[in-house]
DNA sequence: ATCCATAGCGCC
DNA sequence: AGGGCGCTATGGAT
C-alpha cells in the first residue's frame, strides 16, 4: 500500500511518502493539483478528513481512500479487542482531543500548547504507525480493521456530501411555510395562523397576556382553568378534554416548524439551492453519524417536498427495511428469525410464522426487544418473541445483563461501549454494602437497568450503523464509475441512519438504483456472509416527500 | 451580555 | 415510565 501522509503546517501543506521517505512542502493552492497527480490507489493518511479534504473537493479532486487518524484513534482507544495495546493503554494526548478546533469538552492550557497547529509530519507518522501496530495486535479476526477502514471512508463521504449539498428549493419551502403558518412575519412577529391560534388559546384559558411559547406560563394557565397536567407535553395534554387543548397542540406544532425549520433556518442553512449541514461521522457513541447545524437528521416530513432534484436530475432515495431487527438476526445467527426476514417485510414474516397476530404487534414487539421494554403491550409480547427467537433475544438480553454488571459490550465489528460513570459504580457498590438503605438499593437497581437498556441497544444500533457504513462505502465506490453521457456524475447527498439519497442525472437513475441495491447485498455479505437478507426500498423521484 | 439546564419535539 | 441524537426558546444564574 502506498501511504502518503499529509499535515497542514501553518500556511503550507507538507506531505511524506512512507515507502520512499520523499517529502514535499506545498502551498495550499498547489496541494490539490499535486494530489491529483498521485496514484489513484494511494492511501492518504491525515489527522482529520474534515480539515483537509474540503479544499481538495473544492478544487475538483476526489480521493479513493484515506485514513482519518482522529476517528481511528477514538475507535481504537475504546475498543475491547485492542485494549491490551500501547495505543489504547497510553495516557490521553492531544490526539484524544479535537483536532479541528471545534470544542470537545473543556479546553485546557495543554490544548493551547499542543494543539493541531503544532502537529508535525513526524507526529502524524508516529500516530499512524502506532495505530497500525495496535490493529495488527487486535484480538479478533480482522473485524476492527474493517471497521476503521469503513469509518475513514465514512469521513470521505461526509465531506463529499457537504460539498455536494442537498438540492433544496427555497421557493417550495416558502410556499409550504406560507400554507401552514401564513406569510412570513416581520421580525419578532408571529405568522398569521399562529397569531390566530394564540388568540384562541388566550380566550379559552382566560389569560389575555399569555405567551404560549413559555411552557411555564402555559402550564400555570392550564392548571388555572382546572386542567390537571404536570407538563405541557403533547401526550399529557391529549389525555384531557378541554376546548383549549386542541388549539394548544396545534400551536405547538406550528411553533415547532417555525423555530426549527422556518424562514430563519432557511436563510441560515440553504444557499444557492443547497442545504449544507455538517455531517459528523461517528458523532454518536454507538457509531451512528451526527450532524451539526441545520438539524440534518431531523428534517421533518412536512418540509421534505422542498428537497427537489435539479432540472434534468432525479433523486434516488433508498432505505433499508427493518434494518435493526435484521442486524440482530444476523448477529445472533438466528436461523428462524433469518427465515422470517426473507422477503421485503420482516414484520409480516413474524405474522406469517404465527409469532404474533398482526404487523403492528410485530413491530411493537421487535422494537420492545431492541429497546428493553418491560411494561405495556410490548413487554407482554416479550415471552412470545423469546420462544420464537431464543438466539436473537438471547443476544440483546445478554448485552443488557453485561451492562447491568457495569461491563462493556461490543458491536459486530468491535466498536465498544463506554464504561458507566464512576458515580454509577459507587452507587452499585453502596447498594452491595451491608446495611444499605432501601432507597439506595432501589436507585442502584434502576441505574443498573438503565445502563443495561443502553448496552442492549448499543450492540444492535451500533452494528446497524456498521452495516449502513459498509452500504455507503460500497455505494460510493460504484457511483464513482457512473456518469451521464455529458460526464456529470451522480452524488450522494444525504444519509439518515438507514436511508441514503443520491442526486443523479436522469440518464443514470437505473444504474444508481442497481448500485444502491447491490451495495446493500454486498454489505450483508461483507458483514454476515449473506446469512440474512437486507432488502432496500428504492424510490426514484423529483422530491423527497414522494419517497415512501 | 453570556452561559447553562430544562422542556419539548423533530428524526431514526 | 424503551435506545440514540440536535435544535430552539425559555428562564435562572453569573
Amino acid at each position: 500500500m502506498r501511504d502518503v501522509v499529509v499535515v497542514r503546517e501553518g500556511g503550507a501543506v507538507e506531505t511524506a511518502e512512507l515507502d520512499s521517505g520523499a517529502r514535499h512542502a506545498l502551498a495550499p493552492a498547489e496541494f490539490a493539483a499535486w494530489a491529483a497527480r498521485q496514484d489513484p490507489g494511494t492511501r492518504w493518511v491525515w489527522a482529520d478528513t474534515a480539515d483537509l479534504y474540503p479544499a481538495l473537493l473544492a478544487a475538483g479532486v476526489r480521493l479513493r481512500r484515506a485514513v482519518d487518524l482522529r476517528l481511528t484513534r477514538r475507535l481504537l482507544r475504546g475498543a475491547h479487542a485492542v485494549a491490551h495495546t500501547a495505543l489504547a493503554a497510553g495516557p490521553e494526548t492531544a490526539w484524544d482531543r479535537s483536532v479541528t478546533g471545534q470544542d470537545e469538552g473543556v479546553p485546557s492550557m495543554m490544548d493551547d500548547l499542543i494543539s493541531s497547529t503544532t502537529l508535525s509530519l513526524d507526529d502524524v507518522i508516529t500516530e499512524h504507525r502506532a495505530q497500525q501496530h495496535a490493529l495488527a495486535e487486535a484480538k479478533d479476526r480482522g473485524q476492527l480493521r474493517l471497521l476503521v477502514h469503513a469509518e475513514s471512508i465514512g469521513a470521505l463521504v461526509a465531506a463529499e456530501m457537504r460539498h455536494a449539498g442537498v438540492p433544496f428549493s427555497v421557493t417550495v419551502h416558502d410556499q409550504q411555510l406560507t400554507r401552514i403558518l401564513g406569510p412570513k412575519p416581520l421580525p419578532g412577529g408571529r405568522p398569521a395562523l399562529m397569531e390566530a391560534l394564540c388568540g384562541t388559546i388566550r380566550e379559552q384559558l382566560g389569560a389575555p397576556k399569555l405567551n404560549p411559547d413559555s411552557p411555564a406560563e402555559l402550564l400555570k394557565a392550564l392548571r388555572a382553568v382546572g386542567i390537571e397536567v404536570d407538563s405541557t407535553r403533547q401526550w399529557e395534554l391529549e389525555q384531557h378534554d378541554h376546548p383549549a387543548i386542541a388549539p394548544v397542540l396545534e400551536y405547538k406544532k406550528l411553533a415547532r416548524l417555525l423555530t426549527a425549520n422556518g424562514w430563519a433556518w432557511m436563510n441560515t442553512w440553504v444557499h444557492d439551492g443547497r442545504f449544507r449541514p455538517d455531517w459528523v461521522p461517528g458523532g454518536v457513541v454507538t457509531g451512528r453519524w451526527a450532524s451539526r447545524g441545520g438539524g440534518a437528521l431531523q428534517l421533518p416530513r412536512q418540509i421534505r417536498s422542498a428537497v427537489r432534484a435539479d432540472p434534468g436530475w432525479t433523486l434516488v432515495v433508498a432505505d433499508a427495511a427493518q434494518l435493526e431487527p435484521r442486524v440482530l438476526a444476523a448477529m445472533a445467527g438466528d436461523r428462524v428469525m433469518a427465515r422470517a426476514a426473507r422477503g421485503a417485510d420482516l414484520y409480516q414474516g413474524l405474522v406469517d410464522q404465527r409469532v404474533v397476530a398482526s404487523r403492528p404487534q410485530a413491530k411493537l414487539a421487535m422494537l420492545g426487544a431492541l429497546y428493553g421494554s418491560t411494561t405495556g403491550e410490548a413487554g407482554a409480547l416479550m415471552p412470545r418473541l423469546m420462544r420464537a427467537f431464543p438466539d436473537a433475544v438471547g443476544v440483546v438480553e445478554s448485552a443488557a445483563r453485561s451492562g447491568e454488571r457495569g461491563e462493556r459490550v461490543s458491536t459486530w465489528l468491535g466498536r465498544t461501549s463506554p464504561y458507566p460513570s464512576s458515580g454509577w459504580f459507587e452507587l452499585q457498590s453502596d447498594a452491595q454494602a451491608e446495611g444499605a438503605g432501601r432507597s439506595t438499593v432501589q436507585r442502584a437497581g434502576q441505574a443498573a437497568r438503565e445502563w443495561g437498556r443502553f448496552t442492549r441497544n448499543f450492540v444492535v444500533q451500533g452494528t446497524a450503523a456498521e452495516w449502513a457504513l459498509c452500504w455507503l462505502g460500497h455505494l460510493r465506490q460504484s457511483l464513482a464509475t457512473l456518469a451521464a453521457p455529458d460526464g456529470v456524475r451522480p452524488e450522494l447527498v444525504y444519509f439518515l441512519h438507514d436511508e441514503v439519497m443520491v442526486h443523479a442525472p436522469q440518464e443514470c437513475a437505473d444504474d444508481v438504483v442497481a448500485a444502491v441495491e447491490q451495495a446493500a447485498v454486498s454489505a450483508g455479505e461483507l458483514l454476515f456472509g449473506g446469512t440474512v437478507e437486507f432488502p432496500v426500498q428504492v424510490a426514484v423521484c423529483d422530491s423527497y416527500d414522494q419517497a415512501k
